[in-house]
DNA sequence: CTCGGTGCAAAGCTTTTGCATCCGC
DNA sequence: GCGGATGCAAAAGCTTTGCACCGAG
């Protein structure tokens, strides 16, 4: 496992912004809670509670169900990352640090999350905000479609037969 | 309960597409299903599944739950009905007949779900689905926020305090 | 008559909760 | 040392499944 210099800077970086989002909260500084931070920093990968629980479980870092889904709550809550729901069940987590706002496109096919920018989100948003006298805190905007074929019919993204749908 | 003219004309009409997609797709037109659609089409309401279940056992009507979740299914593949996740958990659902293009804004304050339309969103889609190589099948655009307050400082939809959040 | 649909209850899966223990402050 | 956080397991909530029976075609 080599460490990538840019990656461990940012994991510093958003170490230091749950560190200050703790103590303004008045929250304990466990080491579980750096652990999940770190672990959801090593790679820029969506992921549900589960696979992020197997994956600090095979680095032998003994870690709870019930902190994981603790920690997540206070990560989404200082904004250090992002939950979704793609499908119908289990929420979907990813990095919020240093990404720029963006939206998805799911493919219905092979469920793969592919991600987009488009600014007239955030016009629409402020649209609709001032018109229905909200303040807009957060928006999600979901496609849903079918990706286009290959030569042999097979599904660009992973390569299996569009057939079989 | 008296019936409206208009709400009968379209429950007709929704039957009618109903039993067409039964019959394209050899399934049986069953009571329960035809039940749990006319249901659903009494109201304008969105709701989730158990607020049916309960809607129709308080009528009288015997369904089981695992009826209302098959027959669901099978209404929301043939667009009759679309399935939404508003919150974390339950999916909600509402008409999908004789509504335009719509989108969602939740207040976080009562959770009430208003509709808007944008042809922004439209236009989005359009671009991105080329852009991405996908024929964009459904989207979803969420915009979650604050209402604003009343001279008492009270939800401006739900009248209880905005201060307890 | 056949076979898919239904009702009921049990199981499944994700998430939450209760409680004893642990450890950050 | 106090009180919040953790681990574990049990419970809760939504959805799916298994099975015997029913009824649409």
């Amino acid at each position: 496992m080599k460490k990538d210099p840019k990656v461990e800077q940012t994991k510093k970086e958003v170490r230091a912004l749950f560190t200050q989002y703790l103590e303004n909260h008045k929250q304990r500084k466990t080491p579980e809670r750096y652990a999940i931070l770190d672990e959801i920093y090593s790679s820029k990968t969506h992921f549900d509670v589960d696979e992020l629980f197997l994956k600090m479980k095979s680095r032998s870092y003994r870690v709870s169900r019930a902190t994981v889904y603790n920690t997540l709550d206070l990560l989404v809550e200082s904004e250090l990352v992002k939950r979704h729901q793609f499908g119908q069940n289990t929420s979907h987590y990813e990095q919020a640090f240093g990404y720029k706002q963006h939206d998805h496109m799911i493919c219905t096919h092979c469920k793969k999350v592919f991600e987009f920018c488009d600014p007239r989100v955030q016009q629409i948003s402020n649209t609709m905000g001032s018109l229905l006298k909200f303040e807009v805190l957060s928006h999600s905007l979901h496609l849903y479609g079918s990706p286009s074929a290959d030569e042999n019919g097979h599904c660009l993204n992973c390569s299996i037969s569009l057939q079989k749908l």
